[in-house]
DNA sequence: GTATTATATGAGAATAATTCATGACGGATA
DNA sequence: TATCCGTCATGAATTATTCTCATATAATAC
């Protein structure tokens, strides 16, 4: 396939947008205030570029093809980072305020915890926690200071390691008193829970030498959080990194049955603005995150 | 500010981009295969569009101001995302997959604990779990159904009341216990703890009476998750709906101290497709969904 | 079948992007 | 400080793209 090489014509993504959130070309011309026609020609020029029919019009009505649809909810969101990202671009912030964005999981098992000692240490601030995906956004959280998994570089930002991550899989005790042995074998009886696509329990099963293995059921969740609750109320096993773990393995709510884990499979960063640029609240905070996670 | 209301020129983004990260317009001209005037041009029309400088260019090389910093992390992202989404476009989707994208905390407190019954209820699917943010992003998720806090239509959705809530103060029965007294007024030598922008609570506090109240201090969080956690913990108060806090003040880690509520604060709602393209399994899901709310 | 509504199409007009030729400015060099 | 070099800016001319206008075509409803 060559699309790619090419570079798309950013100019019929807006008529694309606007038709395929009317799902008309007369709505979407009156909208950006065209004829009907100029939107049917910068639609089939991005057809013709792509190489992929976007609209059915077959019918009374044009509806989206599959490829149509999952583009416009790509190009939609694109957009409206694009539109929201230009807009508030005067915009000041304020001083005594530092935001930090860190996974979901991060934030609730590891910094909620410690939000005392936070408080007290830097009693002047107002603290906001945002949100960071593990499955890496297309725009960077607005934060001081950025806590990320997997090292994805960010245009003119800093990124230094953290900490590494020791993955391995973990469920409720009780799950485990009700079987003898204990093998990765047995996972076949189980639900594996995935907070990613499926990528580190595949990999851990190789690891052990089980890539073949199929378990009992699959099961899908937006955030680490979701799959440690799962686990610990006794529905399946799930797979995590120590960080994150170490909460509900401290209170013995969650243990780890297996040996073997996933010591390199990937590492938490800290994304901040450079050295100069860098208040140095978000240094002594660095500094701070540093040691307690030691 | 008349930034938005103007469309922006999306075609001059590729030579903005270019020339952010080369940080030099020769260059960007010669990826681009244009001459170093056609960036120079282009980049010169967004900034007159956006009435933002982007570049400085006192000095031999130019250098992105903060603006234009903030603009080029959010518009490399997005038309990097665009580019993939493009070329990604004729892959399939698998069919024996659900997915519905509900609020983390509604995720987290009360599908979660239900998640037992589900897999019974519904053997066949593979499940997944979206998130869908509380601050109601700019994209739906892509699920078979969602749960979504206030009402916001979507274009070409279904959108159906779920159930309405009762915003309550909620805090750890060992920071009250160490109080006698009981009144709004006492609120004032706590942390409040905030999941939105204060809206919630402020509402609260105009309802009893004290809006003028200055607490101790304020924190913010993205997600109930964490305020939750945080009352938990007895750091402060945080401000929530019955559906969510219903799990902990069950177990009586909350408790909810003010009898006075915030009945009429939003409700949840449900998206899903429309009745015609709407699977017969959305449809299932929907009327367990409200039977387990009831 | 006819009216109606919606999209497609081709040619020319309008607009926008690009080049070309040149100017301007900062930094390095001697 | 005069000169050179590299980089970006600018205006007019050129080229390419986008849009409109006037119809054509297709599906639907009556």
């Amino acid at each position: 396939m060559q699309i790619g090489q090419k570079r798309i014509p950013l100019k019929s993504l807006h008529s694309f947008e606007a038709a395929g959130r009317h799902l008309s070309m007369g709505q979407a011309a009156l909208e950006l205030s065209v004829t009907q026609s100029a939107i049917s020609h910068q639609v089939r020029h991005l057809e013709d570029q792509l190489g992929v029919k976007l609209f059915d019009r077959s019918k009374k009505q044009i509806s989206l093809t599959p490829e149509g649809a999952r583009l416009f909810a790509v190009v939609g969101k694109a957009l409206e980072d694009i539109k929201l990202g230009a807009m508030s671009l005067d915009e000041e912030t304020f001083a005594g305020k530092f935001t930090i964005a860190a996974p979901p999981a991060f934030t609730n098992l590891w910094l909620v915890p410690r939000v005392g000692e936070l408080l007290d240490r830097f009693p002047d601030l107002e603290l906001h926690f945002e949100s960071m995906p593990r499955r890496i956004p297309s725009v960077l959280p607005e934060a001081d200071l950025v806590v990320q998994f997997g090292k994805h570089n960010w245009p003119r930002k800093r990124i230094a390691p953290l900490a590494v991550t020791d993955y391995k899989p973990v469920c409720s005790p009780r799950l485990l008193s009700r079987l003898g042995k204990l093998s990765p074998g047995m996972l076949k009886d189980h639900v594996l829970i995935h907070d990613d696509d499926g990528e580190a329990w595949s990999q851990w099963l190789s690891v052990v030498g089980k890539e073949q293995l199929q378990p009992k059921r699959h099961m899908y969740v937006a955030t680490a959080i979701d799959a440690l609750e799962l686990a610990r109320l006794g529905v399946g096993f799930a797979m995590n990194d120590q960080i994150i773990t170490s909460y509900w393995l401290g209170t013995g709510e969650l243990i780890a049955p297996f040996r073997q884990g996933l010591s390199a499979y990937d590492s938490y960063y800290i994304i901040t603005a450079h050295e100069g640029q860098m208040s140095n609240i978000v240094g002594e905070f660095e500094t701070w995150l540093r040691q307690k996670i030691a």
